[in-house]
RNA sequence: GCCCCCGUAGCUCAGCGGAUAGAGCAGGAGCCUUCUAAGCUCUUGGCCGCAGGUUCGAGUCCUGCCGGGGGCACCA
């Protein structure tokens, strides 16, 4: 039985109180129903001084109103107003422990599922076909992949699609170049960037090859069998080097959810047709543009979305506005999402501004563009590598495992093969747990040092909280989970934590961000350390029931940590 | 020039209109005969960029300014 919120509960009551006290209508979230770092207090109710001017009342009197009426002496001690009107509760010890026995064994350790699903198309990762990934193509791996996992354990059905660049007038020189290598003779690219520079330098030097490939993007535009045979051996090449680094990250994209550019082809002439019948098109300059109200260049003009270029090539507004399109109307999805980086704010606001003109986007359909900031060198700014070039994600990955192996190697009794896997645990950990830990919509620092310290805020301190709580379940013998009891503050304190994980995913999910369940996590982990510190679990001085109860509060820490990471796509070991 | 985002401890960052603004790192003082010291406890450190305004109450909302970043027509 998931009981979800504990802040909403007490919003509940309070709005309860309110009705019955007042006749008024307010909703649990009206109640303002705060957490608090108050000596004594777990949350506290702010309702009393937002609704003291509504009512015409002093504040302190509808307090005195909300706490006369307050039907909670199964939940709460007797509350207390304090200051201007805050009214202050604190959790009775025998609510406490029986919410929180109700969390072992629980899998869903108390979150509830959604009301209402809905369906979300998320666009993440998305990288160009025939180029290496590199820092660049991280944030939106991680981010995305975390915003997946948070949504569908909330109960929501999610759909990623990678939107993969797979299309285009470079593909001419890709192809040429490839045809030239003598394609067929072992169907594998080493090296992607090399191949791509090999094109691109051989386009630039030798204007026969650039003639090849402005012909061979005409085939390929035009279907040609034998063009697009070859066009598929790229887009599968890269695709199986994506794999792999996906598979490297712990991404849970696969080559199933690849939907990139080249899909929506079919689709650009109705889009274009569409619009047009809206009468929403005109032509500018030779292109085929859409103004969507609001915009406007350097100049004070409108700003145009450019869906068919003056070439006759559709640009990238073209497929995106198909995009939206195929989404909504022929999957039936209710959200789109893009994990996207910030520069792309105003192409996704004109966008979705054009898809609600051309009715794609009905009033019930929602769009987010979950935009996240750049990742920065230490210089403050872009990250490069020394000469100058981006730093591929395969190397950066391996160095992270590489520097975690170290670490690893010094303090771990296991044996070589599990260390290793420990190392991957730690290292991948570490750098992902760093990007989702910022507000994702600002841009970070990139710190090795830091990503990858041995205390403080990091995914190694949650991995290793998680290994002592393991490590102590090890050693429990045939000692037994007992029924939850408090004995010291620091109990308490758990307790209180351990029921705060439905507001944390709540928090993260509705918000795209993961950071908010990072902080929880750490918080939790730091609550843990402390009570693992203070509250001796097996030692033999340790009565039996407080053992049986410190144990299953040991389990039901160690079950939301992993859970918590799991929806971070973070591995918790269950030793370091 | 217009639009968007950001300025919080020495550094990296949280902070939902609510009480005396919180963490981590770095600095200082302690804690391993003890379930993993990748740890814990205590401690130093803030005119929340500046100036107005709204509000019972502003780091949070509004306006202006200063500083930093990004975007602004056929690359995606």
């Amino acid at each position: 039985m998931a009981h979800g919120d504990v802040g909403l509960e007490l919003g509940a009551r309070v709005a309860e109180a309110l009705r019955r006290g007042l006749g008024l209508e307010i909703t649990p979230d009206e109640a303002v129903i705060r957490p608090s770092t108050r000596e004594g207090a777990d949350y506290q109710a702010n309702a009393a001084m937002s609704l003291a001017k509504k009512l015409g009342k002093p504040p302190r009197e509808v307090a005195q109103v909300i706490v006369d009426h307050l039907d909670s002496a199964d939940m709460l001690e007797p509350p207390e107003i304090a200051g201007p009107g805050f009214i202050n509760l604190r959790l009775r010890e025998e609510w406490l422990t029986a919410r929180v026995a109700a969390l072992l064994g629980d899998t869903r350790l108390g979150v509830p599922v959604v009301a209402q699903p809905r369906r979300f198309a998320l666009d993440y990762s998305s990288p160009n076909v025939a180029k290496e990934m590199h820092i660049g193509h991280l944030r939106s791996a991680i981010i995305g992949d975390a915003v997946l996992r948070l949504l569908r354990f909330s109960g929501h059905e999610v759909v990623p699609h990678n939107h993969l660049g797979d299309w285009g007038t470079p593909f001419g020189m890709l192809i040429e170049h490839l045809v030239d290598e003598g394609h067929g003779t072992d169907g594998g690219i080493s090296d992607l960037n090399r191949f791509y520079q090999e094109a691109r330098q051989k386009f630039d030097a030798d204007p026969a090859f650039a003639d090849r490939a402005r012909a061979r993007v005409v085939a390929l535009q035009g279907g040609d069998e034998a063009t697009l045979t070859l066009w598929r051996a790229l887009v599968e090449e890269s695709t199986r080097h994506f794999q792999k680094v996906y598979e490297l990250l712990g991404i849970s994209l696969t080559p199933a959810d690849v939907y990139g550019e080249s899909f929506y082809n079919p689709y650009l002439d109705t889009v274009i047709d569409e619009l047009t019948a809206k009468g929403l098109t005109e032509i500018s300059d030779g292109a085929v543009c859409v103004f969507p109200p609001g915009f406007s260049n350097r100049e004070g003009e409108p700003l145009p979305l450019i869906v068919r270029k003056s070439d006759g090539g559709y640009g990238y507004a073209a497929t995106d506005l198909a995009t939206v399109r195929y989404w909504i109307t022929e999957r039936g999805m209710t959200d789109l999402l893009y994990a996207v980086g910030t520069p792309q704010a105003q192409h996704f606001a004109m966008i979705f501004a054009a898809s609600r003109q051309a009715g794609y986007l009905q009033p019930e359909h929602s769009t987010v563009h979950i935009g996240f900031g750049t990742i920065l060198g230490e210089d403050g700014k872009t990250i490069r590598t020394r000469a100058g070039g981006s730093v591929k994600l395969v190397e950066l990955l391996q160095e992270a495992v590489e520097q975690a192996a170290k670490t690893v190697a010094e303090r771990s009794s296991l044996d070589a093969e599990r260390q290793a896997d420990v190392a991957r645990a730690v290292g991948i950990g570490a750098v992902k747990y760093a990007d989702l830990a910022n507000d994702r919509e600002k841009d970070y620092v990139f710190t090795w040092s830091r990503m990858l310290a041995k205390e403080g805020n990091t995914s190694v301190y949650l991995q290793y909280a998680n290994a002592r709580c393991q490590s102590v379940l090890r050693k429990a013998g045939d000692a037994r989970f007992g029924d939850i009891e408090v004995t010291a503050p620091a109990e308490r304190a758990l307790l209180v934590k351990l029921l705060q994980l439905p507001a944390a995913i709540s928090a993260a999910a509705h918000g795209y961000a993961p950071h908010k369940l990072t902080g929880y996590l750490y918080d939790l982990a730091s609550t843990f350390t402390a009570f693992y510190d203070s509250c001796p679990i097996l030692r033999p001085d340790v009565p039996a029931s407080v053992r049986g109860s410190r144990l299953a509060l040991t389990k039901i820490t160690s079950d939301v940590l992993v859970l918590g990471l799991d929806l971070l796509g973070i591995a918790a070991p269950t030793e370091l």
